[in-house]
DNA sequence: ATGGCGGGCGGAGCCCGA
């Protein structure tokens, strides 16, 4: 089975993309950030005429997440019992497949603006709840995948040179991509060999994407359970290319359930 | 050092993202 996130960077601007990616793909489940739209927009009879679920959490402008699914979700959690948040940051739900259950998280972390500014802190903050409610979950589902945009790269391997240093790479936002790991996480990419250079985020401007001056910054962690299961992970750069493309592009997870 | 592109909001120009 395939499970990919994708921030598309506004919903009702990419829809056609997401519907036309789902059509060409056929992942089991797909994981949305960004929708930026409210909730009473979301089209989800769109997902529905594809053969997919979907449970959502949107608000006006900014943020909001999704989880489209081919088979039922169910215990779904909207935000982190561990964080009072306005903003519509972190969605999850369980799919059940060949009678394992395999616990589903999307997020979208804060960006954080600049070191030391108030949107910084909130981003730490952020990351010190999510850390709570993991290995809480963890503990509960044993299958477990925590993907969505991270905002951070996690390592000099994951950043375009003009990136070094700078907000996405410090050493406290890889501290916190560490201390996710340190709960029984697994980078799903860096388990397979992977080209040099590989990112899933560009900025629209001074051609980044053709200069591939980007940053590996949206991730699939997986459980340990899942590792001996996990035989692919993938970036999807083509959406990149599209007319109007979310500057983010998909990323992708296989796991084998028969193993 | 600054802004650069694109989306939302609102109906111009600013805030925000990464």
């Amino acid at each position: 089975m395939k499970i990919a996130s994708w921030n598309v960077n506004s919903l009702s601007v990419r829809i056609e993309q997401v519907i036309g990616w789902l059509k060409n793909t056929s992942v089991d489940v797909l994981c949305l950030q960004e929708l930026k739209m409210e909730s009473s927009k979301f089209p989800a009879q769109l997902f529905h005429e594809l053969g997919y679920q979907a449970i959502w959490s949107g608000q006006k402008t900014y943020n909001g997440v999704a989880i489209i699914s081919k088979t039922p979700l169910t215990v779904e959690q909207y935000n982190n019992p561990y964080y009072a948040d306005a903003q519509q940051r972190l969605i999850a739900a369980n799919i059940q497949i060949n009678d394992q259950t395999i616990r589903l998280i999307c997020v979208y972390c804060p960006n954080g603006s600049e070191l030391g500014s108030d949107k910084f802190t909130y981003k730490m903050q952020w990351f010190d709840a999510l850390n709570v409610y993991l290995k809480e979950q963890l503990n509960t589902y044993p299958n477990l995948v925590l993907t969505g945009d991270f905002n951070i790269a996690p390592d000099d391997r994951d950043v375009h040179a003009k990136y070094q240093g700078d907000i996405l790479v410090s050493p406290e936002e890889r501290q916190q991509f560490s201390n996710l790991l340190a709960l029984g996480l697994h980078d799903s990419f860096r388990l397979f060999e992977q080209e040099e250079k590989s990112f899933s985020w560009w900025d629209y401007r001074q051609f980044a994407f053709k200069r591939n001056a980007g940053l590996r910054i949206d991730h699939l962690l997986i459980s340990n359970a899942l590792t001996k299961k996990c035989t692919a992970s993938s970036i999807d750069k083509a959406p990149r290319g599209n007319e109007r493309p979310s500057d983010h592009t998909p990323v992708i997870v296989t796991l084998d359930m028969t193993a």
